[in-house]
Parts: structure tokens; C-alpha cells; sequence
RNA sequence: GCGCCCGUAGCUCAGUUGGAUAGAGCAACGGACUUCUAAUCCGUAGGUCAUAGGUUCGAAUCCUAUCGGGCGUGCCA
């Protein structure tokens, strides 16, 4: 049972006779943000005050009165202004953690009203490797799979992966010129990655080259402006000396950026071989789109390389895949969509949606200043072509009711427009929604720069964390009171769990919206909230079960009903039974942090129950098994819910 | 220029949709291992919630302005 659920169905029969929007104040009754306060709260009181004409302590005796909860509540309180607070009685929580740990399901109900949902998640680039900026998708994504599936959903996770776009185009005009056979023969993906690199650098090198001048114009131009305002504006000038700071912040930006440019340019004519290379390809930037063009149009020398290519790189990503423990009931890229892309266009047109401008097709849709693009002047499709066939094939063949894009808030302009489009099209029937998240930041505080070169590949960054895990693990395990119990398999694997726990949990544990600081050592710290921590919480509870001799079977069937007489066992107890509470809040808001946050209070609240309630130790046999059934029932809770985060347990650490 | 997001303890972040005395984790300080794993627990200290106004019973949360930061902004995705 959903405690919170319950007591808010119970408070809205009371209010449905007295005011017209009940579900509004019956949101209003929360868990309670400080123990002294009760379990819950209720905090509509004051708010009717006003509609009922009455003190809002008058309005909640009036609801105290007529609410009928004496068999999960004590009397509930009235306490300052007029809040009531709720204190759940400690037999009824008895009677249901009884229930819970007996439950396959852990007390958490599917939900009434299943939806096909279909996620769209990680989405990586076949050119490139996967970097740390594929984590959140990913990790994120994933997660949310994992709650919804879980919660009874009908769930489908499509891995909308890159590999029809410009991007390939640049491996197409890369390995037809500069491939090093051999090295292509002995790592593949490795190869087209290098390939794809010095294709998008020689061509940024002649943008940059023709680009410099206008750049150099336009600082002159504001070093101008920044001086002409200086001689004129007054000491007392508010307005001019706002705008002459704006002058600066732009002349600083331009500096940057020819700085950046000048860098470029030099990194390029400095090196010899690179200059050489860049001298005999001076239009690669268009002939790398060209490629692209070629590829989209059926060009069959393309098509079979792309063929070819193609295999190794998925492989490569199935890799990484494998090792998060994450796999995809579809993997639908761009390139699956292609054949529908021109009928889109048709479509859209016959609609009288998409109109040409400045020789491309686009959708112009109002409160946007740029249009949406859906063919370009060279006749190539976009991404947003690709992602109109996209909602159409998920409406239409997979029948979804929701589609959720776990995708960076950057594209947020994107979504907008797509999901406007597509309803415009007549898909308004289906939720779209961009479950956006924020950018990683590098300790300088500045995002990570998708080609800057000195970025750790996602293959290295486990690498590092499992290593790492493997050290504590190791000093921690030598460190055991009666001696080391784990052979050197035993600690591989147990890092494995440690390390890549640790990285899932450090990106899940933030809010999704804000961006975040990437830390090795954060990310890898083991003590503190961390996955780490929760693991520890489990391990130990397998401990007490070795201890006291006992199966987790034999537990769970006792019949011995749970005793609560020990604040710290009703604090246990009652934080387990709002797993459900923690789980619906995660789903309904598309935020695993919730998750996290409750893990984490439940590996809190049980560690402080193991410090202060002996178990295997206990003489009182009842008391005893009263203990293990709370510990068995907790740690099933936090493997399950680690889980649903992707993240695995050991019994022993 | 326009649009979106952000500013909370020394650091990294929460804050359940407007609720009571703003919370965690690191770092600091002080306690707790002959007893189920001290990767732990208990306690202390640390705050003008960027600033200034406003809305109301009540604001970190909503509105306005200012300051500071990030991102996006017609053919990359």
C-alpha cells in the first residue's frame, strides 16, 4: 500500500463535499519535512481558509472531524497556522511491513493504467566513440526503463543510434583518401574514428582559414566600439555604462574566438604532414557532404562501404553496452528511417506545413524565429525529417501513447519544434516529452568539448573506475577484523560492481536539470552517498545472515510477525514502506534522483538500526527473527531498487 | 538582439510544485570498534538561499528589475 496515496484519497472524500478541486488540496498532505512535525502533513488548511470564510485551525478541526483514519493514524494534530499532522500508528505500520515482507513485489502495486511507453535513449554517433557525454543518456535512460518496467508499464527502449548523417559522410571522404589499410584490418572502429577526426579537422582548418579575416574585422570593429564608448560615456550614465560592459563581454567572446581560430590554424600549419594534407584537399569540407549526398541518394559504391562500416561500429557500442549491463529491445537509427523521409516531406507539404524558403523545405511555425528545417537546399534530409518519420513509425506501427527522449537540454529548441510539427501533422494524441538533462561540466567548470581530443573515452572511464574500486576493495578487504575472505576473483568481481555503481549513481544521484561538475574522485569516492554505501548497507545484511546460519528462504516464510518496540526498527520499518511513494515520485517526474535520495535514507536508516538493534546476537528469539525478517526485507528493497538503476550487489564486499 | 536554463554552507549538490527552525555528502572538529564488515554510527561547527523590490496568512520556490554564469539561436545532431 502507498501510505502517502492512501492518506490523500482519504483526505479528498473530505474535501470533495466542501470544495470543487479537491485533487489540488489533497495534494497538498506530504511526508512531513522534520520528524517532530509526524509522518505527514497537511498543509490545505490554510489556503481554505479564504474559500470557506473560517480560520484555517477551524478548517482543519472541521476535516480532522470527518476524516476517517483512526485505523492508520493517531489523532492528528493541529499545529501552528494550521497545519495537521498525521502520525501513522505503529501497529498499522506492523501489520504492513508483515505484508511487505512476504511480497514478491515489495508492497509496490502495478499501476492501474498501463501506457506504452516507447524511451529514446543514449543515441550515440557510429563515428565517434563513446565518450563521458554519452553517460547521462545513457545511464539516465536506462534507469528509466528499468522504474517504468517495473511499475507495470509497457516499456520499449529504442537506441536511435547516428549513422546516416554528415558525420558519415566525413568517414566516407576519409577512408576513400586517407585510410592506412593496415591499421583499418586490425581495429576497424579505431581507424574510421582517427579518420573521422582528421576529416572534421582539415575541414574546420579551411572554414577557419576563410572565416579569420571577418573574425579579425569584427574584433577591430568592437575594439572600436569598446573605445568610442569609453571617451563617451559619463561617470553617472547608467544605461551606457550597461551597454559598455555588454561591448566588453563581446569583444572578450571575439578574442576568444580568434584566439581559438588563430590556434587552429597554427595546430594545422605547424604540422607538416596535417599542412601537406589540408593543401591538397581545399574543398573538403563540401566533398565530405558530398559523400553524404551520395550515400542518401543510393550511391552503391557508398552504400557497400557503409555496409561494411557499419557492423564494426555497433559492435564497438554493444561493447560498452555490455559492460553497463544495458541492452535495447530496438535499435533503430536514422538509417532505418531513410526510406520514409521523402514521404514526410510529401506529407508535410500536402498539409501545407512545409512551404519552400531560400531553396530548402521548411515548416515555419509561429512563436519560432528559425524555421524547421525538413529538407535542405542540397536535397539532403535532416534530423528533423528523421525525427518526424520517427514519431510517425512509434505512433503508427509501435502503437506508443508516450515517447520520452532522454536527450541534452542543448537540444531543447529541437524538441520544441519537432513535437509543435508533429502535432500540427495530427500526432497530438500521443505525450511527447524531452526528459532533458543537463551538461557535464570539466572542473574548470566548462562543458566538456565533444572534440577537444583530451576526452577520456567511455571505455577507458570504466576502466579507471573498476581499477580504482579494485584498491578499496582490496585495502578493505585486508583490513577485515578476522582476516581477508576474498580471493582475487572474488575482488575483480566485487570492483566491477563497485566501480560501475559508482559511476551510474554519480549522474543519477543529481537533479537531471542542472548541470554537474564530472569528478574522478567524487565519482569514484567510497564512502558517502554513493552506491558504495548502499552496496555496503546490503553486504552487510548478507553478513548477518551468514552469521546467524540462517537462509533468506526461511526468513521470508517465518511466521513470526515483525516488533517494532525499537525506534530505529519503526524508523526502518516505516522508510520501507515507502518504496512505492519513492518509485511513483521517480516515474511521474522522470527522475531517478528520487530513487537515489530514497536508497540512499534507507541505507542511512539501516545502517543506524545495525548500530543500535543487535540481530544475530539477539537472545529474544522473537526479537530475533523480528530482526531478520526487517533485514531481509531491506535488503531486498535495496537490491531492487539499486537495480532499477542499473546497479548490482555482492553478499559480500 | 532574441530565447531557454542556472546562482542555496569552504566544495559538490538536494529541496516532493508556496509551508513550520533551508537539508545531505565531502572537507573541518569531537566522540564510538574484546560484540552481526568502522566502506559505519553519534555529535559540533558552518547560510543575507546572487541583489533589490513586489504578490500573501507564509517565498529558496511565483512576478518585476539588476548583477553574475551556462546553453541555444536557417540548412551539424
Amino acid at each position: 500500500m502507498n501510505i502517502l496515496q492512501e492518506l490523500r484519497g482519504r483526505l479528498h472524500s473530505v474535501l470533495a463535499s466542501k470544495v470543487e478541486d479537491a485533487d489540488r488540496f489533497a495534494a497538498m498532505l506530504t511526508p512531513s519535512q522534520n520528524p517532530e512535525f509526524g509522518d505527514y502533513q497537511a498543509n490545505c488548511a490554510m489556503p481554505l481558509s479564504k474559500q470557506l470564510g473560517k480560520p484555517p485551525r477551524d478548517v482543519a478541526a472541521d476535516l480532522i472531524a470527518e476524516l476517517d483514519i483512526s485505523d492508520l493514524c493517531e489523532q492528528p494534530e493541529i499545529a501552528g497556522p494550521g497545519f495537521i499532522n498525521f502520525r501513522v500508528k505503529t501497529n498499522f505500520l506492523q501489520q504492513q511491513i508483515d505484508q511487505v515482507s512476504q511480497s514478491e513485489r515489495l508492497g509496490v502495486e502495478p499501476v492501474a493504467e498501463k501506457q506504452r511507453i516507447v524511451i529514446d535513449y543514449s543515441a550515440p554517433n557510429v563515428a565517434k566513440p563513446m565518450h563521458v557525454g554519452h553517460l547521462r543518456s545513457t545511464v539516465i535512460g536506462n534507469a528509466l526503463y528499468r522504474i517504468l518496467s517495473f511499475l507495470g508499464h509497457d516499456v520499449t527502449s529504442d537506441n536511435h543510434i547516428g549513422d546516416w548523417g554528415t558525420q558519415f559522410g566525413m568517414i566516407l571522404y576519409g577512408y576513400r583518401n586517407f585510410v592506412d589499410q593496415a591499421a583499418y584490418e586490425k581495429d576497424a572502429v579505431a581507424e574510421l574514428s582517427r579518420l573521422y577526426r582528421l576529416v572534421n579537422r582539415l575541414g574546420e582548418y579551411h572554414q577557419t582559414v576563410e572565416e579569420l579575416p571577418g573574425l579579425e574585422w569584427k574584433l577591430s570593429e568592437a575594439e572600436q566600439a569598446v573605445n568610442d564608448a569609453e571617451a563617451t560615456v559619463e561617470q553617472d550614465d547608467k544605461r551606457g555604462k550597461k551597454q559598455l560592459k555588454k561591448l566588453r563581454s563581446d569583444l572578450e567572446s571575439i578574442r576568444a574566438s580568434v584566439k581559438k581560430a588563430e590556434g587552429l590554424v597554427a595546430e594545422v600549419e605547424q604540422d607538416a604532414e596535417l599542412k601537406k594534407l589540408a593543401d591538397a584537399h581545399p574543398e573538403i569540407h563540401t566533398d565530405a557532404r558530398k559523400e553524404t549526398a551520395k550515400l542518401h541518394a543510393g550511391d552503391p559504391e557508398n552504400r557497400q562501404l557503409w555496409d561494411e562500416f557499419l557492423p564494426a561500429c555497433l559492435e564497438a557500442m554493444n561493447v560498452v553496452y555490455r559492460r553497463l549491463d544495458i541492452n535495447f529491445d530496438l535499435t533503430l537509427g536514422e538509417s532505418y528511417y531513410q526510406p520514409q523521409l521523402a514521404s514526410v516531406v510529401e506529407e508535410l507539404k500536402s498539409k501545407g506545413l512545409a512551404e519552400e524558403s531560400q531553396g530548402a523545405m521548411c515548416v515555419f511555425l509561429p512563436e519560432e524565429r528559425a524555421p524547421f528545417i525538413v529538407q535542405k537546399q542540397d536535397g539532403a534530409f535532416t534530423y528533423a525529417t528523421t525525427d518526424l518519420a520517427t514519431i510517425r513509425y512509434r505512433v503508427e506501427e509501435l502503437k506508443a501513447d508516450t515517447i520520452l527522449y532522454v536527450v541534452d537540454a542543448r537540444q531543447g529548441d529541437h524538441f520544441q519544434m519537432l513535437f509543435k510539427t508533429a502535432r500540427k501533422w495530427g500526432y497530438d494524441d500521443v505525450a511527447l516529452q524531452h526528459v532533458s538533462f543537463g551538461t557535464v561540466m570539466g572542473k574548470d567548470g566548462k562543458p566538456f568539448k565533444t572534440r577537444a581530443g583530451d576526452i577520456v573515452g567511455l571505455g577507458d572511464l570504466l576502466d579507471e573506475a573498476i581499477s580504482r574500486a579494485l584498491g578499496i576493495v582490496a585495502a578493505n578487504d585486508d583490513a577485515k577484523p578476522n582476516g581477508a575472505e576474498l580471493d582475487d576473483a572474488a575482488r575483480a568481481r566485487i570492483a566491477e560492481i563497485v566501480g560501475l555503481g559508482g559511476i551510474k549513481y554519480a549522474d543519477l544521484h543529481h537533479n537531471r536539470e542542472s548541470d554537474y561538475i564530472f569528478d574522478w574522485d567524487k565519482m569514484l569516492a567510497m564512502n558517502g552517498d554513493t552506491a558504495t554505501y548502499m552496496q555496503y548497507a546490503y553486504a552487510r545484511i548478507c553478513g548477518i545472515f551468514r552469521k546467524a546460519g540462517v537462509e533468506r528462504e526461511t526468513i521470508r516464510n517465518s511466521d513470526q510477525s515483525i516488533q517494532l518496540g525499537h525506534d530505529a526498527e519503526r524508523a526502518l520499518a516505516f522508510q520501507l514502506l515507502r518504496f512505492d511513494e519513492a518509485l511513483a515520485a521517480s516515474a511521474q517526474e522522470y527522475r531517478p534522483n528520487f530513487l537515489t535520495n530514497y536508497l540512499f535514507e534507507t541505507a542511512n536508516t539501516f545502517s543506524t538500526f545495525y548500530d543500535k538493534c543487535p540481530v544475530a546476537s539477539e537472545e529474544d528469539e522473537a526479537t530475533r527473527l523480528s530482526r531478520l525478517k526487517l533485514c531481509e526485507t531491506t535488503a531486498r528493497i535495496l537490491e531492487q531498487g539499486l537495480s532499477l538503476l542499473g546497479i548490482k550487489t555482492s553478499e559480500r564486499m
